[in-house]
DNA sequence: TTATTTTAGTTTACATGTAAATTAGATGTC
DNA sequence: GACATCTAATTTACATGTAAACTAAAATAA
């Protein structure tokens, strides 16, 4: 293992603590329209592509699918979405938008005002070398981690 | 706002992916000794200086007192620190680690190896050049947000 | 001093995540 | 076809976070 220097400040703390504002910038942005960041994945899947399935709603939301299910439950309960039967395999459960969801659809580009307020002090050479340099520390850490 | 080209991806989601990846290394680690993260964030505190209070716990580790109050409960019922009554102020609980809360100091220095894997594969310059870029980010968000 | 307001901590209700067990339906092997 | 195994989704138990209500005690104002 690569030795830190003492000096060096947590970077898991840094990162949690950037990601948890980021998040927080988010919900108040999604608070008008009653969705939370949660809801907000999973619409967003269903914007681009309607009627996927809870797997695949777990793949591209990066969430196990028991929290898919229970989150699903209450936006079904809100009537963003509904579930849907397939016919050539009875276990799949399919997702579908309500008109109600579908109405939120311009809340897609919310990650761009996100987007807008990190990177507002950073000049576009620094933008150039911070996306990569995040990328590679993913790498590193999905390397060694048990969940990849 | 600062408009983000649309072919930058979400800043907010690789942060997320990596601050979740930064805790799972961490829950890695801990897993062994049986305490979460949740807990050695708070032991660390403890762990630096002893007999804080409730109110100070959370302005060390950024949560809320009622999320402070169920996981000292529970940090109680497994032996790792004590509550006990302070005497000017009979609101104020002062927490103390316990013998076995003590016995596991040496993980203070968790975050090094979390650390080291982070950065494992950035160069000397880019970790100088990372870290107030990360802490300037920060700064953006926090301004713009409700909750600072 | 007494009444009002603040403060410290807890409790409750709820959203969300994980792991493990469960259910029902598909698949594969004999 | 029958049995074993795998897969999709759900359910349950639990840890954790937030917001809001509550309690007790301290501080302040009248």
């Amino acid at each position: 293992m690569t030795e830190t220097p003492s000096y060096l400040p947590s970077m898991g703390r840094l990162l949690n603590t950037l990601s948890e504002a980021a998040c927080n910038l988010a919900e108040d942005y999604l608070r008008p329209h009653d969705i939370s960041l949660a809801q907000w994945v999973v619409l967003s899947a269903l914007w681009r592509q309607d009627g996927l399935n809870v797997s695949e709603l777990s793949e591209y939301s990066s969430k196990k699918t028991a929290a898919l299910s229970r989150l699903l439950d209450r936006m079904e309960s809100k009537g963003l979405v509904s579930r849907s039967a397939v016919e050539d395999d009875k276990r799949s459960v399919k997702i579908h938008l309500t008109e109600k969801g579908q109405g939120l659809s311009h809340l897609i580009d919310m990650y761009k005002h996100v987007n807008g307020i990190l990177l507002s002090d950073l000049t576009e050479t620094e933008k150039e070398q911070l996306l990569p340099m995040l990328e590679r520390m993913l790498k590193s850490v999905q390397v060694k981690s048990r969940k990849s």
